[in-house]
RNA sequence: GGCGCAUUCGUCUAGCGGUUAGGACAUGGCCCUUUCAAGGCCAAAAUACGGGUUCGAUUCCCGUAUGCGCCA
């Protein structure tokens, strides 16, 4: 097909978060593309916590990463094990770099011993006051290469005299181009960089260098990242190169931006994969979603599934300008998958929520309390709260049915349909009267609607509707919604809900004439 | 401040020298309809600016502007 196509094969890609917070985003749309990249090509995808930070690195986050992926549908194949995440699955672990200070060791001391790397003593103090006189002068502040040339006994005095220090690059002049992925060439000049620390002693190294150590032992082909690491590209590069490792090719993707085209943050709004997850929306619409932010198929469809992606995707297709988070539009792609959802599935979906919203509670001691949002549950029957009546799964099923075209998020569930679980519905009186009516008119409605309905004895949705529907016609020529809308409004308290017929076979004949009286007396 | 990256409807995007600049979400209108959804139809809506190159630039090149990112 193209050049990239053919060059690919088995490709190892990783995403390598810190467990220093909820799986964001951007991250989940990182790990997307690599996996869809590494599935596209055959290759294997990994995923790497990188616990450096331990001050800021908790269990509970790598545990949200592990979790949140994989509810995606993001399956590594090297990494933490999910059963038990002290393990690792594939041959290239120990994952953990926290576990790997031998290795990074060997590596800064060969940096040093070839001479490529060298001790820093200069002081913090030191280095800002030289910082403020390049910004001064206008030029870029960079290490001025005074420890550079520190002599071996030196060093070994400022160690000994317990010197705080650091471990620097000593970086080479030179123009360095490399080939992304995606945003083909790019040029940097490194007598710009100036020479970076990249340990903070020898067993400690900083990011850059952690991570050309890491993908190289982990034998990466492709790194795939967000566009924000352009700028380490080249630093690593370096590093590579003076430890003479073939680099392996890198890919910058765009980044996903806030409404204010900001680099999307907490400040935003939910940024989190769980946070989305109890809010409910489903995986599938989140992965079509989130891979539509910076790449398309070039053609008019907008619906992918994950296989679907798999065999479609290709890094040629992906954007190179950051894209703006659109909330309605996963609102809209939601929706759709709601609708798609068979109705089984979706009632299990949904049970969580209006179990939190303690409309219906499980029958069954055995069953879990409180549930578990995106997760399983199977359950039978269950307890109506209020009424403490009985009810089948089936009749919640039949409720959530009403609603599935509705349904955007299913957080949305329990507010939409409460009206079934409740005792009393509350209605204001004025909602009552349909357009020009006054309360005669809907109370009159509401009378012929008592009546009829009394003496339907086959409580069928079919036989409400016939019966309704007649006198609807009747009622008022030309316009149903005076009979209609107030013996909607009657049984569900509400402006906007599923049609009258379905709610009074659902609600029983009982309940039905109830709340119609009610509401009538409401308009004497 | 330096360096880097980017720039097509409000948003996500198609386009890879010649198009009535296409689609989707959102918006507005109409149809269906008791309401809300869903669905159908229609409308409004974009090539940041300035130079080149070319018979011809949304497309290629160079500036400018703007935005974003990184560094410290």
């Amino acid at each position: 097909m193209d050049d990239l196509d053919l060059k690919i094969e088995s490709p190892r890609v990783r995403i390598a978060p810190s467990p220093t917070g909820a799986l964001h985003i951007g991250t989940a749309r990182t790990a997307l593309f690599n996996y869809l990249f590494s599935k596209r090509y055959g290759g294997k995808f990994i995923l790497r916590i990188e616990d450096t930070d331990l001050e800021r690195s908790k269990p509970q986050w790598e545990e949200d990463i592990i979790e949140n992926l994989r509810w995606l549908g993001v399956d590594w194949d090297e990494g933490p094990n999910p059963e038990n995440p002290k393990e690792y699955l594939g041959d290239f672990g120990p994952y953990r770099q926290s576990e790997r200070k031998k290795t990074y060791e060997e590596y800064i001391k060969k940096l040093i011993d070839q001479g490529s790397a060298y001790y820093c003593f200069c002081t913090p103090e030191e280095l800002e006051a030289k910082k403020n006189y390049f910004m001064s002068i206008g030029k870029a502040p960079q290490y001025d290469g005074k420890c550079r040339e520190l002599s071996g006994s030196e060093v070994k005095k400022n160690i000994s005299l317990g010197k705080p220090s650091a471990i620097r690059f000593k970086t080479p002049k030179k123009k360095i181009v490399f080939d992304d992925l995606i945003h083909k060439k790019i040029e940097v000049d490194s007598s710009l960089l100036g020479d970076m620390v990249i340990a903070k002693n020898t067993s400690l190294p900083l990011y850059n260098l952690a991570a050309v150590i890491d993908d190289y032992a982990m034998q990466i082909t492709h790194v795939i990242r967000g566009e924000d690491h352009i700028s380490n590209t080249p630093k690593q590069i370096l590093l590579y190169e003076a430890l003479g490792i073939e680099p392996p090719r890198f890919g910058h993707l765009p980044l996903i931006l806030g409404q204010d085209r900001s680099k999307l943050s907490k400040r935003h709004g939910a940024v989190s994969l769980k946070e989305y997850k109890k809010e409910g929306y489903l995986p599938e619409a989140l992965v079509n979603f989130m891979v539509f932010l910076g790449w398309n198929p070039d053609t008019d469809r907008e619906i992918f599934s994950m296989p679907s992606l798999i065999k479609e995707f290709s890094l040629e297709k992906c954007q190179k300008s950051a894209a703006v988070f659109n909330q309605n539009k996963l609102l809209w792609i939601n929706g759709f998958y709601v609708r798609q959802k068979n109705i089984k599935k979706l009632t299990e979906l949904c049970l969580p929520y209006l179990m939190e919203a303690n409309l219906i509670q499980p029958v069954l001691e055995s069953q879990k309390y409180p549930p578990v949002f995106g997760g399983e549950t199977i359950r039978q029957k269950f307890l109506i709260s209020e009424s403490q009546e009985t009810v089948d799964i089936d009749y919640i099923e039949q409720i959530i049915s009403f609603y599935q075209e509705r349904l955007k998020v299913l957080s949305e569930i329990s507010e939409l349909t409460d009206f079934f679980f409740k005792k009393n519905v509350i209605i204001q009186k004025d909602m009552l009267k349909w357009k020009t009516a006054d309360d005669k008119t809907a109370l009159d409605a509401l009378k012929s609607a008592e009546n009829i309905l009394s003496d339907i004895k086959d409580w069928t949705q079919e036989k409400i509707k016939d019966r309704l529907l007649i006198e609807a016609q009747n009622f008022k020529t030309g316009d149903r919604g005076y009979f209609l809308w107030p013996l909607r409004v009657a049984l569900t308290g509400k402006k906007a809900s599923a049609g009258p017929f379905e709610i009074a076979a659902m609600l029983g004949k009982e309940k039905t004439i109830a709340r119609i009286k009610e509401a009538q007396k409401m308009l004497f």
